[in-house]
DNA sequence: AGTTGTGTTGAAGA
DNA sequence: ATCTTCAACACAAC
């Protein structure tokens, strides 16, 4: 699953290792990937083939060409600049991640090449897009469930897609301080875990380091968020800064299918204290760690450390 | 072998 | 308005 520390992960990637490159071909297997900027949700029907056919023309139009400039990271989404004017906007969404290295289209499929861990990791088999630069070289989309978008236009059209314009402010901002994480927090429920996870407030948190950063401050997730305390808050605010920036710096986590564009596997999986680990002993506590269900969403948390209750015994939280 | 769970996001429903 | 559910999709686990 892609989140703040795995989109950085795969746009520092592409500042490495496709700026200056020029784009000579576009080809897939999906063109339902490619959405329109004025209507970045609307999927197309597999009835209208022809339409989603005809976007990915234009798509290929667009991107045959261009050179890249740099890429950035705005929420969970990557953006590539292209010479033009033109920005290139891939979400990632639950399965999808870049690939660096070279492919061959082989009976109408595409065989990975290179490197190694693409050959032989089947979480990098799902090439649905590959862009063939100048070089020869290629940069693909693996996505098992095919839940990736894709669109280009003009750099002003993109940065006013709901996809981009929605996005409240990002949680590694240095402007996202403890005041207004606070401010922003208070604003939302009805649980925590539910807040944190709202891109339109901050951007950038999803499952995993939701339920990271709440074990971390030892809150739990279905608490209220407008009853938290002031102290409560000051360990969340510090949790989430301090695990998002570990797991940048140890390449993301890999509990499923998140590769770099490597086709390796990120550093922060086995930093994990609760997140996939229902079952497993509380490395605090030693208590079972359980997974519930909060807002619909997989949930996992250690009930000792982060009591839904608060009990106070001669003043002193027990 | 059919059913369920998975998690991002927005649309639809309540 | 605010909250919940569902849909997109493919595969693993039960």
């Amino acid at each position: 699953m892609p989140e703040l520390p795995e989109v950085q992960t795969v746009v520092n990637d592409l500042n490495k290792k496709v700026v200056g490159k020029r784009i000579t071909d576009v080809w897939t297997d999906n063109p339902k990937l490619v959405r329109d900027h004025l209507h970045p949700s609307r999927r197309i029907a597999d009835a209208d083939i022809k339409e989603a056919q005809k976007n990915f023309r234009h798509f290929k139009r667009d991107l045959v060409g261009e050179k890249i400039l740099r890429a950035e990271r705005k929420g969970k989404n990557v953006l590539v600049y292209l010479s033009s004017n033109k920005l290139l906007l891939i979400h990632q969404k639950m399965t999808g991640h870049l690939l660096f290295g070279k492919w061959e289209i082989k009976r109408g499929r595409p065989k990975g090449l290179e490197p190694e861990a693409i050959k032989n990791d089947p979480f990098n088999g799902f090439v649905h897009l590959i862009i063939t630069f100048s070089d020869k070289t290629q940069l693909a989309l693996s996505d098992m469930r095919k839940f990736a978008k894709a669109m280009v236009a003009s750099v002003e059209q993109i940065h006013a897609t709901k996809d981009i314009a929605s996005l409240g402010i990002d949680a590694l901002s240095p402007g996202l301080t403890l005041k207004k994480f606070e401010e922003l927090i208070k604003t939302s429920g009805p649980t925590i875990k539910q807040a944190l996870l709202k891109p339109e407030l901050i951007s950038g948190i999803g499952n995993i380091y939701a339920d990271e950063s709440l074990h971390r401050a030892k809150i739990h997730p279905q608490q209220n968020p407008k009853k938290l305390t002031k102290d409560e808050l000051k360990r969340l605010h510090a949790a989430i800064k301090s695990i998002l920036r570990k797991a940048v710096r140890l390449r993301g986590t890999s509990t499923s299918d998140f590769r770099d564009t490597e086709g390796k596997e990120g550093g922060y999986t086995k930093w994990r204290l609760v997140y996939g680990r229902q079952g497993e002993s509380c490395q605090s506590c030693q208590t079972t760690i359980k997974r519930i269900k909060v807002g619909g969403r997989g949930t996992h948390l250690c009930l000792y450390c982060q009591k839904p209750l608060r009990l106070y015994t001669r003043g002193k939280r027990q």
